[in-house]
DNA sequence: ATGACTAGCGTGGCTAGA
């Protein structure tokens, strides 16, 4: 089973590119994120016309989340438990039954959380709490699960071209850190780091300052593996070359093959 | 010049992203 994720900065802007997309890379599974929409106007149809059944978490704007597939989900949950007040469309967890068992799949959207002296930092932190909270629960169930998504978090200095440019950032900070090694610390597997170690690897390239073509990037999507998933990874990569297409996400879709 | 961003909302220039 291929699983991916994608960061797609607009999915109506960028309907074209994930067909393209969806027909070169031929997933099973797609974690979108950023889709910019409401469900109502969510571009289902061509979508639908490649062979993927489409459950969408939207808001009016930004945000949002989607999770495409091959086969119909039994079970879609919508909504990261922990606080009723948060209208933020960020969470969304679909359960696959297959011939070898099931698989749990969650689309996130973490939040960004700049600037840091503003309430959009505790927001991120308390998310990333209730994230941990989650995943500490599913993890009870002991099946296969793959957090996928957006986390807005540099796990580690060779993780970025340039560590000091990101000392101030919500995305490379301490608290940011230790949070996503809590995940870690849980019992989940980084799939990229758990294939490659090299330096370089990223997964956003800004669209400013030609932070493309110096490869100016920093690796911040992630497929999170529980033990029962880690232990069926086949492989899992980027797929960079996506960020040079024409009207590009500033994200590329990252995947793994789970051995389901 | 020293690579001067993009999408959505909604029609001018803001919010939000990272």
């Amino acid at each position: 089973m291929k699983i991916a994720t994608w960061n797609i900065n607009g999915v109506k802007a960028r309907i074209e590119n994930l067909c393209i997309w969806l027909k070169e890379s031929d997933p099973d599974v797609v974690c979108l994120q950023e889709i910019k929409s409401v469900d109502e106007n969510f571009p289902r149809e061509a979508i639908e016309a490649l062979g993927y059944h489409v459950e969408t978490h939207g808001q009016k704007g930004f945000n949002g989340v989607a999770i495409l597939s091959k086969a119909t989900p039994e079970e879609v949950m919508r909504g990261l438990p922990g606080d009723d007040t948060d209208e933020h469309a960020r969470f969304m967890e679909a359960v696959f039954s297959t011939e070898n068992g099931v698989v749990r799949i969650v689309s996130l959207y973490l939040p960004n959380g700049n600037p840091i002296d503003t309430p959009k930092f505790p927001y991120k932190l308390s998310w990333m709490e209730r994230l941990n909270a989650f995943a500490a629960d599913r993890l009870a169930l002991e099946e296969p699960l793959v957090l996928a998504g957006d986390f807005n978090v540099i796990p580690e200095p060779v993780d970025c071209y340039s560590p000091a440019a990101w000392a101030g950032d919500a995305l490379f900070q301490p608290e940011s850190r230790n949070a996503f090694r809590r995940l870690e610390n849980l019992g989940f597997t980084d799939s990229i780091r758990a294939v490659d170690d090299r330096t370089g690897v990223y997964t956003f390239w800004d669209y400013q300052a030609g932070a493309w073509p110096k490869d100016n990037g920093i690796r911040i999507d992630h497929l999170m593996l529980s033990p029962e998933a880690a232990n069926r990874l086949k492989s899992a990569g980027i797929e960079k070359h996506v960020r040079g297409w024409e009207r590009p996400s500033d994200h590329v879709p990252v995947f793994v093959h789970l051995d389901i």
